[in-house]
DNA sequence: CGCGTGACTCAGG
DNA sequence: TCCTGAGCCACGC
């Protein structure tokens, strides 16, 4: 029997899972999502160890900056890089990413345009 | 139960 | 902008 994942562990499963295509989001908001604010480098060990288990579109995971967390020229970052490029997002020259283009915004609830009140 | 290890993040210098 | 130190969290030993 293997030891059962914690509830945070799973949480942090489920919400990379559903970052939807061409969004990305952070190993801190993923974090923030799944019940732990500070819980970023929990998230990263997870992704390590578990996301191909799960098949999660990890390359959607950047750090808080809004760049890939791989060395330059390493094997990962050229195929995260391309995997995402594959989805529309643009890198800037400098390797950084435009968050406030891409970064995925979960949806709460949105009252989204505030109507004139005709009748006062 | 403590210790070391990470695909982290933030505050300083 | 880069380097450190400290704080945080999960997990294997």
């Amino acid at each position: 029997m293997k030891t059962a994942p914690t509830e945070f562990t799973t949480r942090v499963i489920a919400t990379i899972a559903k970052i939807p295509r061409g969004k990305v989001a952070t190993y801190k908001q993923i974090a923030a999502l799944s019940g732990k604010p500070h819980g970023s480098r929990g998230v990263a060990w997870i992704l390590n160890s578990s996301s191909q288990k799960h098949k999660l579109p990890w390359y959607r995971v950047l750090s808080s900056r809004g760049r890939i967390s791989f060395p330059l020229k390493s094997k990962h970052y050229v195929l995260q890089m391309a995997k995402l490029k594959r989805e529309g997002v643009r890198f800037k020259d400098n390797g950084d990413i435009d968050m406030a283009k891409y970064q995925w915004k979960k949806k709460v609830a949105k009252p989204a345009r505030l109507q004139p009140r005709m009748f006062s």
